[in-house]
DNA sequence: TCTGGGGTCCTAGGACCC
DNA sequence: TCTGGGGTCCTAGGACCC
């Protein structure tokens, strides 16, 4: 079998258009926000900036102290720094600058300040990163156009049947996307191409910043195996530490369990996708379009809240939450029928709660309901630190299932 | 001095129905 | 009094990802 598909693999730049094995890309954005804010602001080019934070009252001062400049024109000097930084927030991503004094996405700004305090922080700014991720997808589908969306920076694009897409693995037009992606925003990023999701999505590692990976399906032992489990995406730090507690380390010696066993600790499901990722196996194919599940809102308090003490501004911040999920909802177009909330208590233990209502909604005022009901089956004697709301079995306003749609369908209801 | 804000999917138990 | 399965929906929690 390996040697087939050796075989094919090697013919494929002698015969590109006879041999078109399934090449599939993941192309991860480098740093994505920092480096959308360094575009915003290129004089903190090579200076350590991290984003992250809750949203603070200086974050608009910027602008308002320097309305004669641009953004480009202002002086490093009046960048806040994260030293002296109190308070909650962890850091959503952190210049490649940054990096080298040991700071990173999910590190506690305080902690972070200690590491590196001269470090510049910027809010997050989600507007602008949508406006970025909506425009590199538009070259990544001008060039390639079966994408299936990761996220804000990051995509799988089939280039199995793309002119070029076969040569040298792939190579060829991964250095095509990444040059006119960066042409035409200035952003670098990095893209592995192997014969699946699973393989492409760690070969995107293997060369970054601004790099390209090939992975080959006879490579799988050579450049595969030796990496740590925790490197396939689904092994996270649970699966990982069970798996050590075995003395299963890489992928290779995970790729010696036997089937059964596997199963046998993870069970049917778990097992069987671990033995087939250890061998670099995954028939998945691209979802290139897909419906939301859920909808939801949550906040961290700036500091914990009791639900007596704190009683006035807890119901506010609840009824605001219940508002901005039926704007998504609305401003999105879907309505839906179960209502949830989420509480995190002080010690981090987290709850939930939920309700299935009668009929499909959007409204602000009977999410509110139906959320306060929820939060009355929770015990409220310790202290929070964060309240969210969710709506889930969401179905389109516009279907009829939604019960909402338009007079045709209620016509032809009630003819039938 | 802990640990953001969105999401998805899976599991497992109980209710309820056939 | 004891005894079935199978299917679906609902709820709570947890792992994981970006």
């Amino acid at each position: 079998m390996k040697q087939k598909l050796f075989a094919l693999s090697s013919c494929n730049d002698l015969f590109p258009f006879l041999c078109m094995i399934r090449r599939i890309a993941h192309l991860d954005m480098d740093a994505f926000y920092a480096s959308v804010e360094l575009l915003r602001y290129p004089q903190l080019k090579d200076l350590p900036v991290v984003i992250g934070g809750a949203r603070r009252a200086e974050d608009e001062t910027l602008r308002q102290t320097y309305p004669g400049h641009t953004l480009a024109d202002i002086p490093r000097d009046a960048f806040p720094r994260l030293q002296g930084y109190t308070g909650r927030g962890v850091i959503t991503t952190a210049t490649y600058a940054a990096r080298q004094f040991g700071v990173g996405s999910a590190l506690g700004l305080m902690k972070a300040a200690k590491l590196c305090p001269q470090a510049i922080l910027l809010p997050v700014d989600f507007d602008e990163y949508r406006k970025y991720s909506l425009a590199f997808k538009a070259i990544i589908r001008d060039i390639a156009p079966v994408i299936e969306n990761r996220g804000v920076d990051e995509v799988y694009i089939d280039f199995t049947d793309v002119p070029g897409g076969q040569r040298e693995g792939g190579r060829v037009l991964a250095r095509l996307i990444q040059k006119t992606i960066f042409e035409q925003t200035g952003l670098t990023c990095s893209v592995g191409v192997a014969p699946n999701k699973l393989l492409a999505k760690m070969a995107s590692e293997f060369n970054k910043p601004n790099g390209i990976a090939v992975v080959l399906a006879h490579e799988v032992s050579s450049k595969i195996w030796p990496l740590a489990c925790r490197k396939i995406n689904g092994i996270g730090p649970k699966s990982d530490e069970k798996l050590k507690s075995f003395g299963i380390e890489t992928i290779g010696e995970l790729a010696t369990k036997e089937r059964a066993w596997l199963i046998n600790h993870f069970g049917p499901k778990t097992g069987a996708w671990m033995h087939d990722a250890a061998q670099g196996q995954d028939d998945r194919p691209l979802v290139t379009a897909s419906e939301p599940v859920s909808i939801s809102r949550e906040t961290t308090f700036e500091r914990d809240l009791h639900a007596v003490r704190d009683k006035v501004e807890l119901g506010a911040l609840f009824t605001h939450l219940c508002r901005k999920v039926a704007e998504d909802l609305q401003r999105q177009g879907y309505v839906g029928k179960t209502i949830g909330i989420k509480l995190r208590y002080d010690d981090f233990k987290s709850v939930t709660r939920d309700q299935t209502l009668d009929a499909y909604t959007d409204d602000a005022c009977t999410i509110r309901h139906a959320a306060g009901l929820c939060l009355k089956r929770v015990p409220l004697d310790q202290r929070l630190r964060l309240l969210g709301v969710r709506v889930g079995s969401l179905v389109r306003r516009d279907s009829p299932e939604s019960g909402l749609s338009d007079r045709l369908t209620l016509f032809d209801r009630q003819t039938n």
